[in-house]
DNA sequence: TTTATATTTCGATTATAGTTGAAGCATAGG
DNA sequence: CCTATGCTTCAACTATAATCGAAATATAAA
């Protein structure tokens, strides 16, 4: 009887508050965590699973799993070119609010991702060092190219040194307040203690956050481009 | 909190089977009948009327009254392009049952709507007379045009007798197995009384379907150029 | 006029989907 | 090791939406 039930499958998933809200917030096409999207559409972290693990399984979003975060973003372009669709049908949107652009503001400059480096120096330092083609993404991991052997060896960094420990050599890392790759795994710690041998960082007290001095001012600038 | 939540409004419309069956059926671009899209979708006709007015509330679909039938259409063109968007990420649809595609054949040749011409010959005719520049179509009405007031005097059809009757002079009806308008009101029964009188057209008895004769097929192709 | 048909409205039932508290698992960080 | 955090699973509750029978309305046909 019904010709097209698979529709009604798709549109479904969209025609749920929560659940249209969260897609709405993956428009921006970066990266947002599980407890975020639940924050978003105003509902608990658990109804938030369930409605994320449904769009998953109906392919309109992937998940990326980064330590104990989930990192969401809309599947493909077709998905986007959908909701772009029924924005343009819907009725125009409320008026936002002037504190959800001020909580859009606090962004950590600097800071430690476990072991290595992240907020806008690590993001910096990686597209640094993808743009000088010293390091290639490839799928959830970063290929150090022979230009960027050289280069590491020549900052001091022991590449053979590193690839013997058990652990990952350097995947790649989701920032969650860039929203971009960078740089992890154990190439990305021998960069953070060279840092910190060099004395380009400091350590900020009591939180993971690292401050960049005066000389590491420099040494980002001279040696991967980097302005403070 | 929520962003947009307009989107969801309009993709729950969607976003239930049988909704979502009308819909794509109304995909053809041409007029349905409440019981008919009830039908499609496998569903009483209360429960359709239950759909279709929300679907009307919601700007999906539009609603002509026609006698005792409710026709009805998509709303416009950004809708179609939105269940087409649908249905390119939606999974492929199933196979569908040859008895369904034996149903769409049943057309009815030629009958009376009320006091007019439907079916095949009718919305030949009205389309002949658009062509040959005798009528002019504008909103739910049928204009008669200079030329066309020549064409119906000369034809043995008294215009300012039928305009002075209390009835509508020439709507345009919408016709169930055609899904075209054709011309009815006082000039669509002058029409058809004259067609009777030039005996090209006879009663079938006992059922409201009219049978071409032998001189009414050479008239309507030498004056209204259509082969039956 | 009466009968038949198309559609809607009302009322009640049923099914299902969203929701959350509680508990459990995995990982980070000390 | 322990504690905190991010997220999921489970189980139960609740709200809502789809559904249909019965009745009402409107129009066509006889």
């Amino acid at each position: 009887m019904s010709i097209n039930p698979n529709v009604a499958v798709v549109a479904s998933l969209l025609g749920e508050t929560s659940r249209a809200t969260m897609l709405t917030s993956l428009m921006d096409g970066r990266f947002h965590t599980a407890s975020e999207l639940a924050f978003m559409s105003a509902i608990t972290p658990q109804t938030a699973s369930f409605h994320l693990s449904k769009l998953v399984e109906g392919n309109l979003i992937n998940v990326e799993k980064h330590g104990r975060h989930r990192y969401y973003q809309l599947a493909n372009k077709e998905v986007a070119h959908l909701i772009e669709t029924f924005l343009a049908i819907s009725p125009p949107p409320e008026v936002r609010s002037l504190k959800q652009s001020n909580q859009v503001k606090l962004l950590q400059e600097a800071r430690t991702c476990y072991d290595h480096l992240a907020g806008k120096l690590g993001v910096a330092l990686t597209d640094s060092m993808l743009n000088a083609n010293y390091l290639k993404k490839e799928d959830r991991e970063f290929i150090v190219t022979p230009k960027g052997e050289q280069f590491f060896t020549d900052f001091g960094i022991d590449l053979t040194e590193l690839k013997r420990k058990r652990r990952s050599f350097s995947h790649s890392c989701l920032d969650w307040s860039e929203r971009h790759y960078h740089l992890g795994g154990a190439l990305g710690n021998g960069l953070l203690t060279h840092f910190f041998e060099l004395n380009w960082i400091v350590h900020v007290p009591s939180i993971r956050a690292v401050k960049v001095t005066d000389r590491g001012r420099e040494g980002f600038k001279q040696i991967f481009n980097i302005n403070m």
